[in-house]
DNA sequence: GTCTATATAGAGATAGAC
DNA sequence: GTCTATCTCTATATAGAC
């Protein structure tokens, strides 16, 4: 027996799951104005007015894909980090966030790159309430940050919010390259570190 | 006496320049699809069919406010480092063009903000148009950044190509950042510099 | 050179059949 | 749950008056 409002069905959550998982990918690939609901219908093998089934309006998915988005790289980022152990190195802590942030950029399913890239291209209801999820994301940043400033990594007088925003800031742009720039999760944590001068 | 084709009476090439200081300043603010022809028009003191004298379409505006705004951060970047003198150390030239950069990005009528940093919101025709564009400006940086290397400033494995586009990735995020996290250009080259241990 | 008026197209959203 | 059909709105672009 379902509750009023109940959704749930296997369909209907696996048909949902699809609508999401597509529009993450066409987002991310050509931006917010230039993914279509009917774009989002047809990857995902329906027409553009049955995704208001599943969906209020393309705000309310696309913010989804948003929300989805951070959550995933949070909890990525965060559990390899914890894989460490508690007594990891502030330098062993940093290296394996910034690797696995990039690898949520580069892999999982394109959510990652939506929610933290595109953002700004969203109407601006959408970006205030992705901008709250975000904060939860960067305070979790800071507290690594503030361990690395304590450890001598990072110069003692830095702004570690903007040291990490810049830091973000160089990440993310890595979706954005040309493909002859393109390079591998290894490569990219490699040039950033040593950039940086971390590990 | 006028040839044919001849717009540039000084009223015409007047309006056609308000027409791109407004077109910069709303693209850079708003994005591109959420800067509609009417908005750029108001701002310029006139209707939307009017902006058809001046320019062919949308993207044709477009496209002179990206092209005016690399053009512009490149002569502007290399002028400071030229100002230094032909002897002056790779640090203080890389230093030079960074604060440079980032002063083109913030000031400028917000034209290189726009034609750096909001290119992958236009359609595809005119990013690589001005992805020409944007690659001269790149090689002019390889050579800075190479000669940081052969100095030892950046670790001597490091491949220039991705240091620049990092890099670049973090000097353009520093336009889309909240309000709480706004520095001024001198703090934001101060940080970035003790990021990578330049100067 | 700029205006008004309008043609045209595309996108989000809704209604009702199935 | 999904489809078809349609409504509505907005934006680019055009035509012709002034």
């Amino acid at each position: 027996m379902r509750s009023r409002g109940d959704r749930a069905g296997r369909k209907s959550a696996a048909t949902r799951a699809r609508i999401l998982d597509q529009a993450a990918r066409l987002l991310s690939e050509r931006g917010y104005a230039q993914t279509t609901l009917g774009d989002i219908a047809a990857a995902a093998g329906l027409k553009a007015g049955s995704l208001y089934y599943h969906f209020e309006s393309k705000e309310d998915l696309v913010y989804e894909v948003f929300r989805l988005g951070v959550m995933r790289a949070f909890d990525h980022v965060s559990e390899a980090v914890a894989m460490l152990g508690e007594d990891a190195s502030p330098s062993a802590q940093l290296r394996a966030a910034i690797r696995a942030h990039i690898e949520s950029l580069h892999g999982q399913g394109y959510y990652a790159s939506a929610g933290l890239r595109i953002v700004d291209q969203a109407p601006p209801v959408i970006q205030h309430r992705q901008y709250a999820n975000q904060r939860r994301y960067g305070e979790y940043w800071d507290l690594l940050l503030g361990r690395a400033q304590a450890a001598g990594l990072i110069a003692p007088g830095a702004d570690l919010l903007t040291v990490r925003l810049l830091l973000f800031g160089m990440m993310n742009s890595t979706m954005e390259w040309p493909k002859p720039a393109c390079r591998s999760v290894d490569q990219l944590t490699g040039t950033i570190c040593r950039l940086l001068y971390i590990g």
